[in-house]
DNA sequence: CTTAAGACTTGAGCGCATACCT
DNA sequence: AGGTATGCGCTCAAGTCTTAAG
């Protein structure tokens, strides 16, 4: 097979001279084929017989591959701990975490207010010091001399909280003969013990990533044109202005800030010839371009059966070859083993870099990570690595760093693989380690918002939005992305304070742009004494200025590591998401409910997450249509469920005086009356399913916070196939957790 | 300390295959 | 059989948090 797409158009290869990092024994790799021309020539099939010039040789990773056998192995970590009972949980709705109610107010809020006017840039961040405070009796003094946001080292020293540690009578997990998915053989790695030392493996093998393809120049009848005037681009200028001509009919090209900047980086591929030529964006005509690149995605959609089925066995092939590793004496799937494709930067939000070009990436660019003693990946004909370097504590397999962000980017493993799913795994045992001591944290910020110190009043209120809202830490961020915030970097501008609002008292109305810059917008009635708090905070403040100026995410993290080791701001969100899943199915799980009804209620709780956790989604397209599509199918189910309903009536009468026949006629009627009357339940709890996820995205809550034991324990407790609940992918994740968690498992 | 780099998780959106409908 | 709504896998940007450097 050929893997023309793996070939490089560019023969040029410098290789850069790195500093040398005294850490990693760094090799360079030289493909033998060094200038053979870059053709037709599968890469990386043959044994590689490369020169390995050692540039430095240190101690720094001696004998790393083989370090597993002298590390303290200490599970007690990862150790299920079914908790006995749970901790007696305050139920005020004060404490509650966001429910349907919530839901309701939120959607609300998000349709009628669309036009709130987005937030201003953000100023100057102005500390302000106060002298008094008309305090109410709520109030008590603080210290008045300490220093904005600059943290006294141990002035008021958090109560760490114990943590008992409980013994372990799980050892044996619940085997259980899972079906066979597929043959591929599987591994239990969390039956196995795990090493705590910091390397994450011993042995590391790969084929190196895939690169794109290369550029194909566009057929001479394609056209473009400056101020009407026919021009022949250079390679890299037609190719860049490619990337803007198929996003013709995309929102970005409207933007001021998307154009000028793809303009100005165009004009720096271009020859200084075409750069003399070409000063105004505005006079380039892609209409040609943007004409023919919708042909060809036209022609692709119409492939034939045949094209297609090649296409896909040519990538299954690239998969197969490229899309795994070998780890630690197991074939693991690798996540993103292609290097992504030059383009334009497409920020997310008002972003300042957006239009940037993103630079087509060269091996020459890429730095592999793999063991000392395995098969090094080959480059490209041609071509060499920037570096090859054999870092055990990492787990990567290879990296580079992007142009326009400066972020080095990571070719990682599949969240199928141990590596992840350990970590998950982890990740959840933190949270639930925080499940015991969450009442003293929560008694600890609240008795801290009475506390002398400015400092530690606002990260108390701050910890209480973390906690109860799901707020993100919300690091800072430079000036060159988008304006965004979370919990830690709020404005005053971002909240309003309303001593009464909708018959509440103290609400607080928050209204940002979070990650992704997507809206949170939540009205939300708080005790008094965060109220007068963030009045407090937000005194002789500008709008633009930092509501909680004296915190910030590493003096937060610090302080709850003190509360309990691991702890940091996200694990409250993930608590928080798993604990409501959790409350949500046992309340609104029927057990003698059908199947269906189960997994509606499943979803319900599943969406009570979602929104506790703003996932958001755009209304998918059509949605009202198919709405509409759905209720008539109801209605007509509707009809004929009452005709059955007749039939059924003069059935009966005919069979109370009637004979064998007559009965058994009334119960034929009586059975089809139940089957549509099922299949009219059906349809309803599709129509609220589906109504009430109209704006809510479930998937990310599934993937990345709720404890995936939790809903595999409902689904064996109530007699549900995990398939409804989780697809093949999901299963694949989340396989340590189905194998593990029995019916009983609470988190 | 303060800032930057690095590593890893989380997130929405998109295109395509496919399951579902007529 | 043909048309389309839906779900899935992928992509890559944008967060969090730790560690290193200045």
């Amino acid at each position: 097979m050929q893997l023309s797409l793996l070939q490089f158009y560019m023969s040029s290869s410098k290789s850069k001279e790195k500093s040398s990092d005294e850490k990693h024994e760094k090799v360079k790799f030289e493909s033998d084929e060094q200038d053979s021309p870059i053709k037709e020539e599968p890469m990386q099939i043959d044994e590689p017989e490369i020169s390995i010039k050692q540039e430095e040789s240190d101690d720094g990773y001696a004998g790393a591959n083989t370090t597993a056998s002298s590390c303290d192995y200490s599970m007690s970590q990862f150790k299920d701990e079914p908790l006995s009972e749970l901790p007696p949980e305050e139920d005020s709705e004060e404490d509650m975490p966001l429910t349907e109610r919530m839901a309701n107010k939120r959607r609300m809020a998000s349709e009628s207010e669309e036009d709130i006017p987005l937030l201003q840039r953000k100023k100057s961040k102005k500390k302000v010091k106060k002298e008094t405070y008309d305090d109410d009796d709520d109030l008590d003094d603080y210290d008045e001399d300490e220093k904005p946001k600059k943290k006294k080292k141990k002035a008021e020293k958090a109560k760490p909280i114990k943590v008992k540690s409980e013994p372990d009578d799980s050892a044996s997990p619940t085997k259980r003969k899972k079906k066979q998915e597929d043959d591929q053989e599987v591994w239990k790695w969390w039956e196995e013990e795990k090493k705590d030392d910091g390397t994450k493996w011993s042995f590391l093998e790969h084929k190196g990533p895939v690169f794109a393809p290369a550029y194909e120049p566009l057929p001479p009848n394609v056209r473009f044109r400056y101020d009407g005037k026919e021009i022949r681009l250079s390679q890299d200028a037609e190719e860049v202005a490619g990337f803007y001509a198929r996003m013709l009919d995309h929102d970005y090209t409207t933007k001021n800030v998307f154009n000028s900047n793809f303009f100005t980086d165009w004009r720096k591929v271009m020859t200084p010839e075409e750069a003399k030529l070409i000063k105004d964006l505005s006079k380039c005509d892609f209409k040609e371009m943007h004409a023919y690149f919708q042909n060809i995605a036209e022609k692709n959609r119409n492939r034939s059966k045949e094209e297609k089925a090649e296409i896909k066995a040519k990538n299954e092939e690239i998969q197969k070859e490229y899309g795994f590793c070998t780890i630690d004496g197991h074939k693991e799937k690798i996540g993103n083993f292609r290097i992504e494709p030059p383009g334009l930067f497409r920020g997310r939000g008002e972003h300042p870099k957006m239009g940037m070009l993103k630079k087509r990436v060269m091996p020459e660019d890429v730095m592999i990570n793999c063991s000392k003693d395995s098969k090094i990946p080959k480059p490209p004909a041609g071509h060499k690595w920037k570096e090859v370097r054999h870092d055990n504590t990492v787990t990567w397999l290879a990296s580079w760093t992007e142009n326009v962000q400066g972020q080095v980017k990571y070719v990682m493993l599949n969240p199928s693989s141990k590596l992840k799913g350990e970590k998950d795994w982890q990740k959840y045992e933190t949270a639930r380690k925080l499940h015991k001591c969450i009442d003293k944290i929560r008694e600890n910020y609240r008795a801290d918002w009475k506390a002398k110190e400015m400092r530690v009043r606002q990260r108390a209120v701050a910890l209480y939005f973390i906690d109860r809202l799901a707020l993100r830490a919300g690091n800072e961020k430079d000036d060159d992305q988008a304006d965004t915030v979370g919990c830690c970097s709020l404005r005053v501008e971002h909240i309003q304070l309303h001593k009464e609002k909708d018959d509440k008292e103290y609400v607080v109305v928050f209204d940002f742009l979070g990650k992704d810059s997507i809206r949170y917008y939540n009205e939300v009635p708080v005790e008094k004494r965060v109220f007068k708090n963030l009045e407090l905070f937000m005194e002789n403040k500008a709008n633009s200025d930092d509501l909680f100026d004296r915190l910030n995410t590493q003096t937060l993290n610090e302080h709850l590591k003190d509360l309990m080791p691991g702890l940091t701001a996200k694990v409250f969100r993930t608590y928080n998401a798993s604990i409501t899943l959790q409350r949500q199915l046992d309340e609104l799980t029927d057990p003698n409910a059908s199947i269906p009804e189960k997994i509606l209620a499943y979803n319900r709780a599943n969406r009570s997450v979602a929104l506790l956790c703003n996932h958001q989604r755009a209304v998918p397209k059509g949605h009202s249509k198919s709405m509409e599509a759905l209720k008539e199918k109801i209605q007509a189910k509707r009809d004929q469920v009452d005709e059955a309903e007749e039939d059924y009536r003069n059935a009966a009468k005919a069979a109370k005086r009637g004979s064998v026949k007559e009965k058994l006629a009334c119960d034929k009627k009586q059975k089809a009356l139940e089957r549509l009357k099922d299949q009219l339940k059906k349809l309803e709890l599709q129509e609220t399913d589906r109504d009430e996820n109209k704006t809510i995205a479930l998937g990310t809550s599934k993937l990345n916070y709720l404890d995936p034991r939790i809903s595999v324990a409902w689904c064996k407790k109530h007699g549900v196939p995990i398939e409804k609940i989780y697809n093949k992918t999901q299963r694949d994740k989340f396989r340590w957790a189905i194998d593990m968690a029995g019916p009983e498992y609470i988190f």
